[in-house]
DNA sequence: ATCTTGACCCTCT
DNA sequence: AAGAGGGCCAAGA
């Protein structure tokens, strides 16, 4: 991968303030990559320890199975309460 | 060079 | 609600 690409997902990831949470898709998509929501996963997964990849979710607002458990305690732990293992639907 | 594997996502049954 | 089917594409085997 193109280093500068990674770079810049990496930046969109750290941008995401505490208490918040994005998608995959969403963060490909404010990198300048739509429709790279893979790629997005494949660096959090290889190299997110750095980055605080807790506060990104799926489409759904599911955790990714893998690190579902860690991932919804540090979420709760930052005020995130996630109901019935998923972020509450936000209304209209 | 080909095939498979994913921290994904969308549309259409 | 739940599948199927496609799209996406870097890495590893």
């Amino acid at each position: 991968m193109d280093e500068e690409t990674v770079e810049r997902i990496r930046e969109v990831v750290r941008a995401i303030p505490p208490g918040e949470t994005s998608s995959y898709g969403e963060v490909a998509a404010r990198a300048g990559l739509p429709g790279r929501a893979r790629l997005v996963g494949r660096i959090l997964a290889e190299d997110g320890h750095d980055l605080p990849w807790h506060r990104v979710l799926r489409a759904d607002g599911t955790c990714a199975p893998q690190v579902a458990r860690e991932q919804s305690a540090r979420l709760r732990a930052e005020g995130v309460l996630l109901e019935d293992g998923r972020l509450p639907r936000p209304r209209r």
